[in-house]
DNA sequence: ACGTTTAGATTATGGTCGTCATCTATGCGC
DNA sequence: GCGCATAGATGACGACCATAATCTAAACGT
């Protein structure tokens, strides 16, 4: 049945909205199309109607968690991100957490088009990395830039090794907190 | 047809070698019962006399992957480590290199086994970072071990972030340039 | 207001998946 | 050497997969 424009328009969202955070839950080949569409709130069928494919919408869901990830950390300085980042909350909650800790490994072996994707969310979190920086030199750029990297690599790393731990392991803690730690205590360095 | 007793065990060691190659490269979903015998060079049947299910040989494959790393890097100190890991040749190598940084997103979503056989692959590769440590005072060695999970987290995020970036990037060369020069060159951090 | 367009439901297709039952031929304990 | 245990091959199972054709009813352009 047909339904308005804006509401098709509105639909489509959802159902990316849908995926990105079940991707994020269950990875790319845990989440079919079928269960995708149920989720959002569909049968399968209308899915071709507005992706070309699964990888299509693989490629847009990812560029919608990046996008959510820069709303949702307005305001938010390089010191408080490493600490919301390095969270138990944030280990435990997939589905809604940083789509680089939780589909990287995965991206990795996707088409080019997903994995452009996923640069252009690294620089999106690179942005918000440089929220409070203001203009320097060159190469001051180029060192703060670097940082940045540094960082992100860094806690993305911690998070991705803290989740392949067993759900009660002491070491997917302590991982999170040395982490944490070291990233924001040492002084020369964040 | 049957095998002498030391062939089915070469057989079944030989499968686990195959798995844990193939399961790096295209991750589990990625790699079919049916696909890895065939790699493996048998049919599809003799499977399950060797395990007693997929997951079963995922958490062994893991275990051996580990194992292999330790048995690899012999004798090659912390900061040769961090130059190895962060090399263009493991990163365009997914199918024999660090079985944590090609998985661990996958493990995150497996079953308890699995994670477990992750946990113990950490501490082995915290193990081979701590080779040229001697005995130092209760505070300094808890110290030390914090560095080591630190620099393995480290190490981790800038492979999986590189991985995921398309193959010609100038981005997935700049992270791991980045993030391989400011593991080694801050001299209070290595 | 009418005919065209189209979002979404239903159903179909051809393929692949993990797992298992069965067969068969050989190694091994006796 | 004989009979049992078993590694591996063959084939089948039920379930699920991505994709597509067809149908429907309602929204839209005119």
């Amino acid at each position: 049945m047909k339904v308005t424009k804006a509401q098709a328009a509105e639909n489509r969202a959802h159902i990316v909205e849908t995926a990105s955070a079940l991707f994020r839950e269950r990875g790319y080949d845990g989440v079919s199309v079928a269960d995708l569409m149920a989720a959002a709130g569909f049968t399968h069928g209308g899915f071709y109607k507005h992706f070309q494919s699964k990888a299509d919408l693989m490629a847009e869901a990812a560029g919608v968690g990046f996008s959510r990830a820069v709303a949702n950390l307005a305001g938010v300085d390089a010191a408080q991100f490493v600490a919301k980042y390095l969270s138990r909350p944030h280990r435990d909650s997939r589905g809604d957490g940083c789509t680089l800790a939780a589909l990287s490994g995965d991206a990795a072996r996707q088409p080019e088009a997903i994995k452009k994707a996923f640069a252009d969310g690294i620089e999106n979190q690179l942005a918000i990395l440089a929220r409070e920086e203001s203009a320097l030199s060159e190469s001051a750029t180029r060192e703060a830039r670097a940082r940045r990297i540094d960082t992100l690599a860094h806690v993305v790393g911690a998070l991705v090794l803290s989740r392949a731990c067993p759900d009660d392991s002491p070491l997917a803690d302590e991982i999170l907190e040395v982490c944490r730690t070291r990233i924001l205590g040492v002084p020369d360095r964040r």
